[in-house]
RNA sequence: GGCUCCGUAGCUCAGCUGGAUAGAGCAUCGCCCUUCUAAGGCGAGGGUCGUUCGUUCGAAUCGAACCGGAGUCACCA
C-alpha cells in the first residue's frame, strides 16, 4: 500500500510525464521504484529507468532523458514539491523543497498523524499467531532465553502496527512436564533436606533455585549413569515420577503443583520486567494427554503410519525422514503435542497464519511438524512458518550446566543495572532523586540487552560478553536512548511550542535535509521489518536516525540560529525526530529515559 | 552421506525481492568539550564481498559446483 506522501506525489508527476509521452506507467510500479540514492547531492529521490526502457526496447539512459524532457516541458514542478530535476545516466534524479519534505513529513509527525497512517489495508492483513518463548518449569532461565523473548515481542509489536492490533496474536507455550521436571524433583527428593526445602519455598529466590535443582540433578544422574546399578535404580525412580505427574496423583505430583508455581512466579517476573504479554499461555501439561488421544484418532481413520512399532509418517521420500508421534510404547513426544497444538490454534482463533519463534536447532522438527499438518488437510499449514534463530553463547562457549556459567536472567538485569547507576548516572547523583536514578538505569539495562538481542540478523550466533555490552557506545540501544534523552532536553530547554507556526522552507541545509529525508522512511521500515521479520532492520534504521540526527545537532545549532524562525524550525525537526525515535523503540519494546 | 544456516575491513556485523563510488561499530592513529549532555562529532588507515563457472546491459545480491565452519538427521524436548 502507498502510505508515504511524498513518493505518492512524485509517482504520480512521473506517471503523468509518462502519459505526455504515449507511455502508460502503474502508480504503484513507480511508487516502489523510488529509491534512494547514494548521496543526498546527487538527489533527494531517484527514479531508475530499467524497467520501463525493457518495456519500450529502449536504453535506460535514452528513457531517462525523454523523461526528463517531458517532466520539464509539460510540468509545474513547484507544484509536485520539486526544487530540481537532473537526468542522471538511467536515474532521474529529483530534490525535493524543504517546505514540501517538511509538511508532508515533519508536520505530519508533529500532529501524530503520521504515526497513525494504515499502512497495509485490513483486507490485504492476515489473522496471525505468534508462538514464542517457551521455557521451561524447573529450568534455568538465562540471556539465552533473552533472544527468543526479544524477538518474539519486537515482531508483535512490529506486526501490530503494520498490519493491524486485532489481527496478531501472541501465544506462549512453556514447557511445564517431562524428563527435565522429573530430574529436577528427584534431585530434592533425594539430596534436599524438608528442612532446606522449606526454606526456599519462602525465599523470592525459590525460581532460581529450583533451575540449580534441575541442573544439579542432571549432573547426578549423569554422574551415576555409569555405575549399571545406579543407573537403574535412577531410571525406575524418574519412571515412578513421570508416572504420578502423568496420574496427577502422589507425593509428586503435589510437589510438582507446588515448585511449578514457583517457576511461572519467575517467568512472570520476567516477563512484567521485559514488558512482554501474552494473550494466551498454552502449557505442555494441557496439551500433553489430548496430543496421544488426537494421534490415536488419526492413526484409526487411516491417516497415519505404523513402522517399527512406532506411529507417524514416512516423509523420507522430501528428505524429511520419519516423523514419528508415537513411540512403541504408546508415548508422545514433542512432535505430538505441536500437531495438537497447531490443530488448537487453527479452531480457537481462527488464525490463518502461524508463527513460530524457536531456536535453529528445532528446524527439521517444524519442518516435519508443517508437513504432517499438509498431510492431515489442513490448509493453513502453507502459511506456517518457523522463525529459527541462532545461539546466545558466552565468550567461552556454549552456556552449560557443566560449566556451571549459566547467570539467572535476574541477577544479569540487577548486576547491569548497578552498573549504569554507578558509571554513568553518578554524575547526576546530587540532582536526581533514587526513584529517578533506579527508573533511568532501568530503562538503560533495557535498552541495552533488548537492543543487543535484536540488532543481529536472526541466523547469526551472538556472543552475549558482559562487559561488551556494558560498554553502551558505538551501536547500542544507550546510544539511540542518549539521543533521544538530548532532543528531550533540548525541547525543554528552548521550550518547544506545539501551536506554533513553523516555516519549513528554512530547512535548507544539507543536515536537515538528510534528517526529514530519512524521517520520511519510517513507515515503509516498519513494513519491511515486519513484512521479512526482522526487527534487525528497525535496529539500523533507528541507529540511522540518531547517528543522522547527532550529526544535524553539531551542524545546525538551535540555540544559535540566526533567527527565531530558523529557531523554531530545527527545534521542531529535532522534536519530531525525537517522537520517531521514541515510536521506533517501543516498537521494539524499549523504553526512552526522558534525560540520562 | 542427506538437509538447514553461515562465510563481506584486524574483530563483530549491515547491505542480499539484481542497479549510481561496497557501509557501520569496535580496535588503531589525528583533531573537536569557556559554545544546546564528549554515552557525542569530524578525519585517516584498512576489503581479490570464501573459490570457480553461469544468467544479465549490469552480480556482494540470482543459479550451479566446490572449499571452509556450525547445527541437525525416529522412540529426548
Amino acid at each position: 500500500m502507498m502510505h508515504e506522501k511524498v513518493r505518492v506525489k512524485l509517482s504520480e508527476l512521473i506517471g503523468l510525464a509518462f502519459q505526455k509521452m504515449g507511455v502508460t506507467v502503474e502508480v504503484q510500479s513507480t511508487y516502489k521504484t523510488l529509491v534512494e540514492p547514494p548521496n543526498l547531492e546527487l538527489a533527494h529521490l531517484a527514479f531508475g529507468c530499467f524497467i520501463v526502457s525493457k518495456e519500450l526496447k529502449k536504453s535506460p539512459a535514452l528513457v531517462a532523458s525523454e523523461l526528463y524532457q517531458s517532466i520539464t516541458d509539460h510540468f509545474d514542478l513547484t507544484e509536485y514539491g520539486v526544487q530540481s530535476v537532473v537526468a542522471a545516466g538511467p536515474y532521474i534524479n529529483f530534490k525535493l523543497t524543504p517546505a514540501f519534505l517538511f509538511k508532508n513529513v515533519v508536520s505530519d509527525i508533529l500532529d501524530h498523524s503520521y504515526f497513525q497512517r494504515e499502512l497495509i489495508g485490513p483486507d490485504l492483513a492476515q489473522k496471525t499467531m505468534i508462538e514464542y518463548s517457551q521455557p521451561n518449569t524447573h529450568k534455568e532461565l538465562h540471556v539465552g532465553h533473552m533472544r527468543n523473548l526479544c524477538l518474539g515481542d519486537a515482531l508483535i509489536r512490529l506486526m501490530r502496527r503494520a498490519y493491524g492490533q486485532e489481527k496478531i496474536i501472541s501465544s506462549t507455550f512453556p514447557g511445564d512436564v517431562g524428563t527435565h521436571v522429573a530430574k529436577c524433583l528427584w534431585y530434592i527428593k533425594n539430596h534436599i533436606s524438608e528442612f532446606e526445602f522449606q526454606e526456599q519455598s519462602g525465599s523470592d529466590e525459590r525460581g532460581e533455585w529450583l533451575g540449580k535443582m534441575y541442573s544439579a540433578g542432571n549432573l547426578k544422574l549423569e554422574d551415576e549413569a555409569s555405575n549399571p546399578e545406579q543407573f537403574e535404580r535412577n531410571k525406575k525412580q524418574l519412571t515412578d515420577i513421570l508416572k504420578q505427574l502423568e496420574n496427577q496423583s502422589g507425593e509428586f505430583f503435589d510437589l510438582w503443583k507446588e515448585t511449578r508455581q514457583w517457576s511461572i512466579d519467575l517467568m512472570n517476573k520476567v516477563y512484567l520486567w521485559a514488558d512482554v504479554t501474552f494473550d494466551r499461555w498454552y502449557w505442555e501439561s494441557e496439551v500433553d494427554a489430548a496430543s496421544v488421544e488426537t494421534v490415536k484418532k488419526y492413526y484409526t481413520e487411516g491417516k497415519l503410519q505404523k513402522s517399527e512399532g512406532a506411529i507417524g509418517l514416512d516423509f523420507s521420500e522430501s528428505n524429511l525422514g520419519f516423523c514419528l508421534l508415537l513411540k512403541s510404547d504408546g508415548t508422545g513426544l514433542y512432535a505430538t503435542k505441536d500437531l495438537e497444538l497447531a490443530r488448537r490454534k487453527f479452531e480457537e482463533f481462527k488464525i490463518q497464519k502461524s508463527i513460530y519463534v524457536v531456536d535453529q536447532r528445532q528446524a527439521l522438527h517444524f519442518k516435519q511438524v508443517f508437513k504432517t499438518l499438509e498431510h492431515l488437510g489442513f490448509e493453513q499449514a502453507k502459511d506456517c512458518f518457523h522463525l529459527q534463530y541462532n545461539f546466545v553463547e558466552l565468550p567461552d562457549g556454549a552456556m552449560s550446566s557443566r560449566k556451571g556459567n549459566i547467570v539467572p536472567l535476574m541477577h544479569l538485569v540487577s548486576s547491569m543495572e548497578e552498573h549504569v547507576q554507578h558509571e554513568y548516572l553518578n554524575r547526576y547523583e546530587k540532582e536526581w532523586t533514587k526513584t529517578e536514578m533506579e527508573h533511568v538505569a532501568d530503562a538503560v539495562a533495557k535498552g541495552a540487552i533488548k537492543y543487543g538481542m535484536l540488532k543481529q540478523d536472526t541466523n547469526k550466533k551472538i556472543v552475549f560478553d558482559m562487559n561488551e555490552w556494558l560498554k553502551l557506545d558505538g551501536e547500542s540501544g544507550p546510544f539511540i536512548q542518549y539521543s533521544y534523552a538530548r532532543i528531550n532536553s533540548l525541547i525543554k530547554k528552548f521550550s518547544y511550542d506545539h501551536s506554533q507556526k513553523i516555516n519549513g522552507e528554512l530547512l535548507m541545509h544539507a543536515a536537515e535535509i538528510q534528517m526529514m529525508q530519512h524521517l520520511m522512511n519510517f513507515n515503509s521500515q516498519i513494513l519491511t521489518s515486519a513484512d521479512g521479520y526482522k526487527p534487525a532492520s528497525m535496529c539500523s534504521y533507528l541507529y540511522d536516525t540518531a547517528k543522522k540526527f547527532n550529526v544535524f545537532y553539531h551542524e545546525c545549532s538551535i540555540g544559535h540560529a540566526e533567527n527565531e524562525d530558523l529557531k523554531k524550525a530545527r527545534l521542531s525537526l529535532a522534536y519530531a525526530t525525537g517522537l520517531v525515535l521514541k515510536e521506533g523503540l517501543a516498537l521494539l519494546g524499549i523504553p526512552v529515559p526522558e534525560r540520562m
